[in-house]
DNA sequence: AGCACGCCGACT
DNA sequence: GTCGGCGTGCTC
């Protein structure tokens, strides 16, 4: 018997099949997609089973795997397969396509730290002839009664004659699993749905597979919509799969689920331990779990038999892995999945991705809409006003408009949220006198001022340096914040409006455990007048009480050099914008812009998503953009910026010479030409359809693979191009 | 990823 | 003469 095993290390050269000989002792233990133990040259390594054959294919003699890592499968045919594919898609090596599907525990380096949490019981056993003392009378009567309880329960016992009556072997001790994370029963809270909501419930659950793209504008009860539709699956004995944005995934969130599915759901979310995932992990795969409830990575959860993949907020960028290999889409890997399944994949969003909404278009997604909001009111009306014309008769971040709507709200005792975002105090910090600007010395990044810890930190790399008073150039007292962070908003909110009860909600209010529920529970039970925030208060909330959202500086995200800054400009304002009056009371909105008549923005007053859809496909079209274009993103990294520069323009040459109909750009500076002293061009490849171009690219990666001053990332389908 | 092998510069 | 730099190649 032979083993084909992957070894953990994630590098090309190993990245493929090693055969060992399954000694005897293991043969009933060894399985595919199970983890062994092997020795690997001088080491000793964790590797995944991926075929068992009969004969060796190399003229090597082989040596024996070691042993077995757990005693169950950890990665399915179906996820074996997945991997592959993953792999033909990202270029990423395939280890490390197998390796994001599972968590971080079950991952060497990690693994031995995390472990499995038991707990005792113990059993009562009759034995004849026994005598008891009066003590462990009362314990043999407790337990008699209910046959087995927990160590827990006897707590009330004193632990020595709970000994003897083991020794007597009355009390039979056993140890059973226990998960880390507890739900409680449902306590079935089903909302009526109203007719737009049945009739999309009774469209995704007839057609078995089929992909949808459901529009539906904010506070249509999309969420509800949803469930409905896992309900159906789980009546009939099928699981689902709902993928959320992080910054959604709240634990007010996680509770409608679990109030409604109960311990038939298991929720994977930043908030959990290492070990609280794994044992969440182990639940869904023992098949304890029908539901799962979770962000990207969630879509790897090893369910059978999958009726649904739901995925919410479709158009979030962060359901594409940018940062390490492999750079996969979840949305692709859902229809992978659902292809494996038979089953359907259902996306939701109020503001579309152009890719999705553009195969809506062309019929390969099926469109299903909920064109108004569940509590029967109309989408809150938005004012845009021109900062250009505020500007010139006041000062500070607040238009007149903006000011007596807050004023107003205060006094009925309404809530507001405000949406600016940029964390921190200030952008940048720049000399007035000889216009230094503080830098990150490791990027090529400003650093943005911190005013509670007095500090200049770099939202890069994480570097921090304390405050000045002078310029370090030429020593004069003139330093001055540019931008506005949202402490300085918080600062200035205090300042114009008295007593005001200000919460801010940023990454740096949100970073400790529990920081992110407290806030909104505190909001929420009205202890604070006003919501102040980045992006994280734009996505998903509900609160009854909200009548005003109001944007500071509508413009920030649409000066980033991204092609999809419009879009993700339109989606931000328009979510931000359904936050307010989603109850009975009336909202309004008020975006605070320097430019009122982009379409961008301008669009947002009427939530004209479609006509925003069109306009911004056109212009995609002509620059040759996605949905018309596939794009690549090559980074070419190294210390040495000018071998780095010189590597890149061999590869663009490389690529000219052997592809057609392919546009390329580059090799530019990266957005942040340095990160961490590291170095970085880029080359973009805009294409149709290429048939070469991923041999060429496999064959470039190789190439550079011994190189070990340079480092080749590359990115399919790239969520941001900075 | 480690680790060994191998071929050129400055040292007790 | 040799100790050690890190380029190259291999791991079933």
């Amino acid at each position: 018997m032979i083993a084909g095993v992957l070894v953990e290390i994630s590098n090309k050269n190993v990245d493929r099949v090693f055969e060992y000989s399954v000694p005897e002792t293991l043969k009933k233990d060894i399985q595919v997609g199970i983890r062994v133990l092997v020795p690997f040259g001088k080491q000793t390594l964790e590797g995944f089973v991926l075929e068992i054959k009969e004969e060796k294919t190399t003229g090597k003699e082989l040596r024996d795997i070691l042993n077995v890592v757990d005693s169950d499968v950890v990665l399915t045919e179906e996820l074996l397969l997945l991997g592959k594919k993953i792999q033909e898609k990202t270029l990423a090596s395939l280890i490390s396509c197998y390796q994001v599907m599972l968590p971080k525990a079950l991952k060497a380096k990690n693994g031995s730290k995390v472990s499995i949490r038991y707990e005792s019981f113990y059993r009562f056993q009759p034995v004849p002839n026994v005598s008891f003392t009066k003590k462990q009378q009362e314990i043999v009567n407790y337990v008699e009664k209910r046959t087995i309880v927990s160590k827990k329960e006897l707590n009330d016992f004193s632990t020595s004659s709970i000994k003897s009556l083991i020794a007597k072997g009355v009390l039979l001790e056993e140890k059973k699993e226990r998960y880390r994370v507890q739900y409680t029963e449902s306590s079935l809270s089903k909302k009526e749905l109203t007719e737009e909501q049945q009739k999309v419930v009774s469209e995704v659950v007839q057609q078995t597979q089929q992909n949808y793209l459901l529009y539906g504008v904010t506070g249509s009860g999309k969420t509800e919509v949803y469930m409905e539709i896992i309900d159906f699956y789980l009546k009939q004995g099928k699981s689902s799969i709902v993928l959320v944005p992080e910054i959604s995934l709240t634990p007010q969130m996680i509770e409608r689920f679990q109030k409604r599915f109960g311990d038939k759901i298991a929720a994977i979310h930043s908030g959990l331990s290492d070990g609280e995932k794994y044992d969440e992990w182990r639940r869904i795969a023992r098949g304890e779990v029908s539901i799962v409830i979770g962000a990207r990575s969630a879509i790897f959860a090893p369910l059978k038999n999958i009726g649904i993949i739901i995925i919410d907020e479709e158009h979030s960028e962060s359901y594409k892995q940018s940062d390490p290999n492999p750079r996969y889409d979840a949305r692709e890997v859902a229809i992978m999945r659902s292809e494996y399944h038979h089953c359907s994949v259902l996306m939701g969003s109020a503001t579309p991705s152009l890719e999705a909404m553009a195969r809506a278009q062309k019929g390969v997604f099926h469109l299903l809409m909920l064109p108004h909001r569940v509590n029967g009111r109309s989408l809150p009306p938005v004012d845009i006003i021109d900062m250009n014309q505020e500007m010139k008769h006041s000062h500070g971040h607040f238009s007149k408009p903006l000011m007596d709507a807050i004023q107003e709200r205060l006094r009925r005792k309404e809530q507001i949220i405000l949406l600016l975002n940029r964390r921190g105090y200030a952008s940048f910090v720049t000399c007035k006198n000889c216009g230094y600007t503080f830098k990150c010395p490791n990027c090529d990044i400003t650093l943005t001022y911190h005013k509670s810890s007095n500090t200049l930190r770099c939202h890069y790399c994480g570097y921090g340096e304390k405050g000045y008073r002078e310029c370090p150039e030429c020593k004069e007292e003139s330093l001055t914040n540019l931008g506005v962070g949202t402490q300085k908003i918080e600062e200035e909110l205090q300042r114009i409006f008295q007593d005001v009860r200000v919460l801010r909600m940023d990454y740096d209010t949100t970073s400790r455990k529990g920081k992110h529920e407290e806030i909104i529970s505190d909001f929420r039970d009205g202890k604070y007048d006003i919501l102040l925030g980045t992006q994280m208060v734009a996505k998903g909330l509900d609160f009854a009480n909200v009548t005003l959202v109001g944007v500071i500086n509508a413009d920030t995200s649409l000066n980033i050099p991204d092609f999809r800054s419009s879009e993700k400009t339109f989606s931000l304002l328009d979510q931000v914008a359904g936050r307010s009056g989603r109850s009975e009371k009336e909202g309004r909105v008020i975006l605070q812009t320097f430019n009122p008549d982009h379409y961008a923005i301008a669009l947002t007053k009427n939530h004209d998503y479609m006509s925003f859809y069109q306009k911004e496909m056109e212009i995609r079209r002509r620059l040759k953009y996605p949905p018309y274009y596939y794009l690549c993103d090559i980074r070419i990294k190294g210390k040495d910026a000018m071998m780095v520069f010189q590597e890149a323009l061999k590869i663009k040459k490389s690529l000219e010479r052997n592809l057609v109909n392919m546009i390329l750009l580059g090799p530019s500076n990266a957005g942040v030409f340095k990160i961490n002293n590291i170095y970085s061009y880029h080359i973009i490849l805009k294409y149709k359809k290429e048939d070469s171009l991923y041999p060429l690219l496999k064959k470039i990666l190789d190439h550079y693979q011994t190189n070990v001053k340079i480092k080749i990332d590359i990115d399919f389908n790239p969520s941001q191009m900075l």
